[in-house]
DNA sequence: GTTTCAGATGTTC
DNA sequence: GAACATCTGAAAC
């Protein structure tokens, strides 16, 4: 089931099944019924302060399981460049690029807190919104 | 000092 | 196998 979150940034969409979340997409579609784990956590992230995550679907591979915990570990506002965490995992910054893209569940999982060490680096789902969201963060 | 380039590198599909 | 949301060091200006 595919449920909808405006936020001050834009419009948000997830898909919900099995009582958890599998997919999260930056764009708009499907309606907010405001009462998911999911839209809550929404609106707590948006005013500055965000909850315990939601439950999210098991990570698809060994690796992406790790890049999740580490991930989760960067605070709200702050940001780590590709090869610092690509150091940490003991992986190739170029890998950790490619396992972000494949992260289903952006936000949720912050990978918009990883930057390149010479610019911004790249977004799945559109780099206005990286840009967009570690503005927000900065400011909060 | 700054800029440019090639090579190394691990995960994903 | 090929593609990739990168980094680093060395060489040139």
């Amino acid at each position: 089931m595919i449920y909808g979150f405006a936020s001050r940034l834009g419009d948000i969409s997830f898909d919900w099944e099995s009582r958890r979340c599998s997919r999260l997409f930056l764009e708009g579609c499907g309606f907010d019924d405001g009462e998911n784990p999911v839209s809550v956590w929404l609106s707590s992230y948006f005013e500055g302060h965000a909850l315990p995550l939601p439950p999210i679907a098991p990570p698809k591979t060994p690796f992406q399981g790790r890049l999740r915990k580490a991930l989760l570990e960067i605070p709200f506002g702050e940001t780590r460049t590709y090869g610092e965490l690509a150091r940490t995992l003991h992986t190739a910054p170029r890998a950790l690029g490619q396992a972000l893209g494949a992260n289903p569940l952006p936000l949720l999982i912050p990978c918009h807190r990883v930057v390149g060490a010479n610019g911004i680096g790249g977004f799945s789902c559109g780099i206005e919104w990286k840009q967009a969201l570690l503005e927000f963060e900065r400011n909060s």
